[in-house]
DNA sequence: CTACAAGTTAAAGTGAACTTGAAGTCAAGG
DNA sequence: CCTTGACTTCAAGTTCACTTTAACTTGTAG
């Protein structure tokens, strides 16, 4: 098995397609050195790289706070576990906080909903003050104000 | 104060815009009457639908999913405490299910991507099978497959 | 009467994350 | 030589949930 593979088989390989390969290519999300032919070839480390982004996208971070995150990958070096590591490390408390979120909506279904009361004034449940941090056009962050998410 | 109340006063106690209040009649989910001069008029009961609709969109749900919801509610009557408390009956299993992929995807950040070992291959955590079902063209509906959902 | 705020509609724009389509290149097989 | 398949680029299209803009009408205050 060779060293490169093509972006049929990396779209194989890792269930996305190689339409959005070459749009998080273009996003320099990830990079490809080029056949002869002009056809794209990638390193098998890019399979793990795209693991990371899918990950990422669940976790509920947008492409651009991905790119961010990896920029901060060693350049020229293929990254090992510590490496990974540390780009994970602030995610947990992200993912905290939309638990604890969840649990507060899960809270407010039984109690808030469940007994009618559901109101503007008195349930502050699904609104927790990022309404009012509007940010101009387009769709509404999914409301966190902060960026975009997962169900 | 008056039965019927205007566009502002819902958007400025709701904090949602106008412009979305209209959006949300266009799509069905809210109705008003309209005054002589042609502006609308909400009952107050609006406050709770609308209520209703924020909260189920923190949840993880659709306009089109949360029009599906409302649908249910009795027509003509104003919904008490009950018919809102039937609404919400499922929605407690999905927020759990939510739950339990952070707490997955938790497990796996700590695990998988922190030992270094994250690849297509070995590690299923961001991949639950939803990629395989694509919807045609327009965002990937996050990855569940299932609708749109916030962080 | 004139201003002005507040409302109306319809159409177009926005942002994210892709997908689709058109038009072309390149290598291998028959 | 011709076709086929895999790939390329670039531009435009798609979905969702809205917002913005333009042109217009109405009601109230001065």
């Amino acid at each position: 098995m060779a060293t490169l593979i093509t972006i049929s088989e990396v779209a194989r390989r890792s269930g996305v397609a190689a339409s959005a390969l070459r749009f998080y290519e273009d996003k320099g999300l990830i990079q490809s050195e080029r056949a002869g032919s002009g056809h794209r070839r990638y390193p098998r480390a890019v399979l793990r790289l795209v693991a990371f982004i899918v990950f990422a996208q669940r976790i509920g971070l947008s492409l651009e706070e991905i790119g961010a995150e990896l920029a901060k990958l060693p350049r020229g070096r293929v990254p090992e576990g510590s490496d990974w590591a540390k780009l994970s490390a602030t995610w947990s408390r992200r993912i905290d906080a939309r638990i604890a979120e969840l649990e507060r909506l899960r809270a407010g279904l039984t109690g808030c909903i469940g007994c009618g009361c559901l109101s503007m004034e008195r349930c502050k449940l699904a609104n927790p003050g990022d309404r009012a941090a509007r940010m101009g056009a387009g769709p509404r962050y999914w409301i966190t104000g902060m960026s975009r998410s997962a169900t």
